[in-house]
DNA sequence: GGACGTTTGTGCGAGTCCGCACGGAACATT
DNA sequence: AATGTTCCGTGCGGACTCGCACAAACGTCC
């Protein structure tokens, strides 16, 4: 890999402010496209340039195919990933399988791996690549060297917290809500780390990620089209109206991202 | 407070492997009473002794009543506390606090204010207590100055990846399980954390927990009542039959409390 | 251009849970 | 004993989602 790229993009304008109306109104964690694209990883930016030489050195640039499975649960992840374009899914699941859904989502924003972070090289959770993409990738072991650095554990750590906020208003989410507010909750988030408005994703794999029928999917897609907020067509769903989407949602949306914001956009 | 307590609950026997069968069975964090209760919280036990007085200096004793307030959203918490009897329910809100939802459960087997060893002082969340009891507190600057210890930061990060891994399945138990079983899957998981069989909560409080209609957690109750699983009387819940509640659960409880096993029941 | 696999659209009965509402039972207070 | 409060049991119509099943649209590969 070229190491200046890192650099580059450790130092370079990946400056994504998190939008955060001040009187509480709903965050986003959309990335404002000043110019060109927004590109390279939020965690590594905006690190100080110690810390991304020391990184620089142990990341490798690597490409992320839809569907390549990044940890198997239990099993130890010999790299986490750092992406720059695609998603990320973390899927909380039973042993045997037999019931799966989506814990985290993770774009541009974060990392896989965050288990490394808190100090252990395994969960029972599986992660795979929701929307092809690229990105950088470390040894689990050169992380666990780096995070000896007080600045870059610090950093990653905030990301955990970040992480584990989202899980929970997932949890909030799949209580409370009916299934349009979901899948709109759903499509903001992947919003927010993607570029542009196009999602390319099959009914099928979000019915997998929002743990329900595929019919029900399709249904509320519909709806989401009848007031104008999506457009799909086969394998692709447009997102055309944002803020109709957050005021579907409800509050359920933008408490993680504002948490995101406050601690690592800062 | 008396020192020794705490000494003493870092040293003795606060012994309670978690039961894991071998061949991927359901994992129990019930705590084996054998004599005497298991008293002490396990997250200050099992220490190094040095570990133990440097924590012992900052430990303050104090009472748990139900409904207190541990932590407001987005208020920098002053203390964390490591119950040592009673249950502290973590609750994910919409800011307005329209939905509320449990997104923890915390018992003498964690912490209170696990943000804090992310490396923050406040989160989005509020902690209270739900089943009255006791513990020790910790003022937040003395646990920041106590987490440069790497033995302590290791095993409180351990704990906060377990408590992520619970979050993640209680929505996976939120979006997969009708309420029959999440109410199995929450009575379980308080039953961990208390002594003996008895949890003394109103159908209202749980019906807040689960996200649920009161009416609903009656109609539920009944319907473990009938199986022979639980007992319930005005406000009081007693465990019967913990593995017909595990059975009823299926694959949804078990994974977390096994990987709080795997790490800090070493 | 025909065959096949994938993806999407639609329908129907059944089950679950909701919102609302009321009656009764247990407990506390005076 | 009387009163008030909390808690529990029950009922009913409606909304939502499920499981199942089938048809249509689209893309790809021969």
């Amino acid at each position: 890999m070229d190491g200046n790229d890192v650099v580059k993009d450790a130092s370079d304008g990946a400056e994504t402010p998190m939008e955060r109306s001040p009187e509480g109104k709903k965050a986003s964690m959309k990335v404002e496209e000043k110019g060109t694209r927004g590109d390279g990883n939020q965690l590594l930016a905006r690190m100080p340039a110690a810390l991304a030489d020391l990184m620089l050195t142990h990341l490798e640039s690597v490409d992320l195919p839809q569907g390549m499975i990044i940890e198997q649960p239990d099993e130890a992840v010999e790299h986490v990933y750092f992406p720059t374009r695609g998603v990320i899914s973390i899927v909380a699941m039973t042993p045997e399988g037999g019931a799966r859904i989506e814990a985290g989502l993770v774009g541009r924003e974060g990392m896989s791996g965050s288990m490394v972070v808190l100090g252990t090289d395994r969960s029972p959770h599986q992660t795979t690549v929701q929307i092809g993409g690229a990105g950088y990738r470390m040894e689990t072991a050169r992380l666990q060297e780096a995070l000896q650095q007080d600045a870059l554990r610090e950093r990653l750590l905030h990301y955990c917290h970040a992480l584990s906020i989202q899980t929970a208003h997932t949890a909030l989410a799949n209580a409370k809500l009916k299934l349009d507010a979901r899948l709109a909750r759903w499509l903001l988030m992947c919003h927010d780390r993607i570029e542009g408005d196009e999602v390319t994703l099959t009914h099928d794999f979000l019915s997998t990620m929002l743990g329900v029928r595929r019919a029900g999917v399709t249904v509320s897609l519909h709806i989401l089209e009848g007031q104008g907020l999506v457009r799909a067509t086969r394998g692709l769903i447009r997102i055309l109206d944002r803020e109709g989407l957050e005021e579907m949602v409800g509050g359920c949306y933008g408490v993680p991202e504002a948490e995101y914001a406050r601690l690592l956009t800062g």
